[in-house]
DNA sequence: GCTGAATATAAAAATATCATAATACACGAG
DNA sequence: CTCGTGTATTATGATATTTTTATATTCAGC
């Protein structure tokens, strides 16, 4: 990877890297849904919904299109979800060290 | 994935999502490099490369020995190496998108 | 103990992100 | 046309990240 596309990715990365985004794209890894039954199933405000949608939208990794006065979203990209897997392990590890207070650095 | 998982799992993804850091996990896939190593290939200041390093190690992406005056730096978990095989598909795509300016949102 | 190389930390300014509240827009039903 | 539902935008303050500069620490060799 050259520096410019790691500029991109990192966006792309920092698109997901937060709670409610990721919280999206596991729910949109079962089907489509529209915004409310995201706000909704996800437990946060319409206008915050609104907004990490529209950062997810920009980087491509969900899709919306309209129907009457909805708007579904669904994955754009399903390759991502492998990231949950690594992740789900990773976390395993991570707590575990957590735990044991066993850390490699020093804070 | 519950919210609270979903909290730790954004804060490994947030850092992985900076040009640099994506940097050091690229360069490391290939094998333990030293920390000067690491900002002289990278192009950044060691300030910065040291900076760097304590958030991935924080988030235990790298794991860092000592040897003499010297600090070694390598991957600790080479299966979000998977991230780059799914970056570069979807690079790919977004960047066809951008040239083609068929974007699925309106910005 | 002193020096130099490798690395870490602190401080600070610029910028970005997060979260909430208020308001606006779009559209179908009646 | 008006009303209600679904969604988007804007503004704002709080907080976090980024980057640079300056200084500190650690340790091997002399």
């Amino acid at each position: 990877m050259v520096a410019e596309e790691r500029n991109i990715a990192a966006d792309v990365l920092k698109a997901m890297a937060h709670p409610i985004r990721l919280g999206v794209i596991e729910v949109l890894a079962d089907g489509e849904r529209t915004v409310t039954e995201l706000y909704t199933e996800l437990g946060c405000s319409q206008s915050m919904m609104s907004q990490q949608l529209k950062i997810l939208c920009q980087q491509r990794l969900i899709s919306i299109r309209k129907e009457g006065t909805q708007k579904y979203c669904g994955l754009c990209n399903r390759d991502f979800l492998k990231l949950f897997d690594c992740m789900h392990t990773h976390l395993r590890k991570f707590l575990h060290f957590k735990d044991q207070s066993a850390c490699f650095c020093d804070d």
